[in-house]
DNA sequence: CCTGTACAGTACTGGTAGGTTATATAATCA
DNA sequence: TGATTATATAACCTACCAGTACTGTACAGG
């Protein structure tokens, strides 16, 4: 069966992979929009924006709301919260100075390993 | 046939939507590590795990030593800079001063349709 | 040379993602 | 009431994903 459920942030994460659903909240970040004016921007059935609109709904990213016959959709950024507060822990993996440091880390044992490669202390160079 | 390749931020985010993969970047973040290294956490094969650790390479987020039999994983981060790029275009949408006035407008939006909900000017209300 | 260890590669399977077309539902308009 | 518009739902197909088991390969040590 396994009928477990991803976590929030895997379900966010997922929405987010796809271009289709990326430009859509970008579109919802300038208003609200109805279906049919999501679909225009895209050579996509009108089902297949539905679809999309699914994953988005079920990850908490967008809202409906109902007006006549339109059921205008709106966003929800909060999950994007936790999606910054995530990636937010390796930010001192990316910035500059610790790219730098990387880098100078790597050289400095390529550097050692063409030096004395093969012979001694095998052991101590085993990761983990 | 279809051969087109997902964008890189595609790729990046569909990389990070597994929990599995997460926490081997989360290990990998404390320091290199070996693919045994990588599975002892996990109640998973072997083969299991070296298919996260292709996904993450293809997404340029870890990237592969070798030493001896070993080949020891150490993070990438630079992609991780693009997703915090990506995602902080919607900070404004998350912070509370935002959400105050979200819930303010919508409010707002709401009393004045149960006021004069279904009457005049239908054209007007239409989103887009 | 042989054995154990640390991986990679392949083949298979069940589930899900993402698209399609066709059809149903609900509200508006004439 | 009937036609039109907006959207949802269903059924289906294809491709890919995430596991599995099994097998192959490279290196270390007795």
């Amino acid at each position: 069966m396994d009928v477990r459920q991803p976590d929030p942030l895997s379900t966010t994460f997922a929405a987010l992979a796809d271009p289709t659903r990326r430009a859509i909240l970008a579109r919802l970040a300038k208003g609200e929009a109805s279906v049919k004016d999501l679909c225009a921007p895209f050579e996509m059935s009108q089902p297949a924006i539905s679809k999309h609109l699914r994953v988005l709904e079920h990850a908490g990213l967008i809202e409906q709301g109902r007006q006549a016959q339109w059921r205008p959709r709106r966003l929800r950024a909060s999950p994007l919260r936790e999606i910054a507060d995530w990636v937010d822990q390796y930010r001192s993996h990316w910035e500059e100075s610790f790219e730098r440091l990387d880098a100078y880390l790597r050289d400095l044992q390529d550097t050692q390993e063409q030096q004395h490669g093969d012979d001694d202390d095998r052991d101590t160079h085993r990761p983990g």
